[in-house]
DNA sequence: CGCTATATTGAGCTACATCAAGCGAAGTGG
DNA sequence: CCACTTCGCTTGATGTAGCTCAATATAGCG
């Protein structure tokens, strides 16, 4: 089975105050000033986010970097259920007495971390905040299912394809210069796969022509829809609303 | 690779009048007499039900009966991303536009349809509403990314052995007889492996004698804690707060 | 009591994992 | 500036878990 050093367990690193802030899209800014428990937190890679208490209500919106909502076993295998890019708005509850899932940091990691907790403001008392973060977890939920069929029923090319696809998707769709701000290892663990199979079938993929590697961590998708055609599922924000 | 052909595929089945309901905990009853629009679908295995519509705001509330959460790709294969239960609540949102996720009956099947579309009450006036909304789709969020753990770093063993430590666990826990009222293949589908390995691991656990099988379909397990050892992760239900 | 659907078991094959070696880029120290 | 290490990536050789194909076996049902 496979293997991974985590790197660096302490669970907290530098921590700065938060003035304002320059986040696209936050929904936590609608609550207004009342939240005053904010307070932005870096990591280097390998570091650790977790949250222990029961009914935590810790939120964690990246400012810039890259993460993994991950679990790892004591045998070191790790599974990584989804990657945070900046904007992404992580749930402290979603590590819930009974979950074993981290924020853990990819590359360099600054996160806002807000603290609804009682003596702050009661979120369930704001419905138009509950809306949004039910259509925030919904949002987590979908992606989670999608992640479910692909290590449930997708051969490690189908897999492969089907990330380089959502990571350019995610980073303005054809032909855009996409950069991957994480190692073999770390795909591996999204994928279900290993290092060297990750790396095997990015060069059958890169030699079949369908992805362009700029450097190891650089590429571009010259043609989504060629790419679409070999997939037997949507690509995750690309072809919604425009023609198939 | 695998293969699954789907029974009958009409939309929707029987349909009958509404009156008292049995089911516990359902969280419509909160919202009172004001919602009216709901009604009882009855299905028989193989039948599916979906949700098109941008924006749906349909709920589905298992009744009786035994229904998977999933999607299948026009080659056949398949990924069951939850088993239903009576008394779960399926988010219609869930086959947003965009998601392939069918509610599909794997025996005969009884659910209430709660349509709680514009015209019913607004679920985002309701904050206590939002909120018993927001713990649902949290749930099935965790149960997800369990499921992702599953079919990306567990072997076939572990898959197996985890599937039906939660089915007793569900069912009442150590000693309790626990049915499965589903097919190999849908345990398959369920488990991202193909009949034929859920059948041979079936016999070794069997012949391991850490699960005691009545019947195909009916199993024990005597040691509750032996198979939590045998496991990298927590048993969903079980070992909740008890010592370990 | 056949008939069909589902489950089990076996034989062989393949995709991916494992083990192991090589390689380039970045950092370190003399 | 150049040896020397380190780390991540790639590639190759080999092993094996789980898939595929095929044959029974068992159960459910008219």
């Amino acid at each position: 089975m496979h293997f991974t050093e985590i790197a660096g367990t302490a669970p907290v690193a530098r921590v700065s105050p938060c003035e304002q802030c320059s986040v696209p899209h936050c929904q936590f800014r609608a609550l207004g000033p009342e939240v005053q428990n904010r307070r932005t937190i870096t990591l280097t890679r390998g570091e650790r986010l977790e949250c222990r208490e029961r009914g935590c209500l810790k939120f964690w919106i990246i400012k810039s970097g890259t993460a993994a909502t991950c679990v790892s076993f004591s045998d070191g295998r790790r599974q990584i259920a989804a990657i945070e890019n900046t904007g992404n708005t992580v749930c402290g509850p979603m590590a819930n007495y009974g979950t074993e899932h981290w924020l853990e940091a990819l590359d360099d990691l600054a996160v806002c971390e807000v603290d609804l907790s009682p003596e702050a403001a009661d979120p369930s008392r704001n419905s138009a905040f509950m809306r949004s973060m039910f259509d925030l977890i919904h949002a987590r939920l979908e992606n989670a299912l999608v992640l479910n069929t692909m290590l449930g029923r997708l051969d490690s090319q189908e897999r492969v394809t089907l990330f380089l696809a959502e990571m350019a998707a995610r980073a303005g769709g054809e032909r855009a210069i996409v950069s991957l701000p994480m190692s073999r290892e770390d795909i591996a663990d999204y994928l279900g796969l290993n290092t060297e199979t990750v790396s095997r079938v990015f060069t059958r993929i890169r030699k079949s022509g369908l992805v362009r590697f700029l450097s190891p961590t650089e590429f571009q998708i010259p043609d989504m829809a060629a790419v679409a055609r070999r997939l037997p599922v949507r690509i995750p924000g690309y072809d919604e609303g425009s023609m198939q």
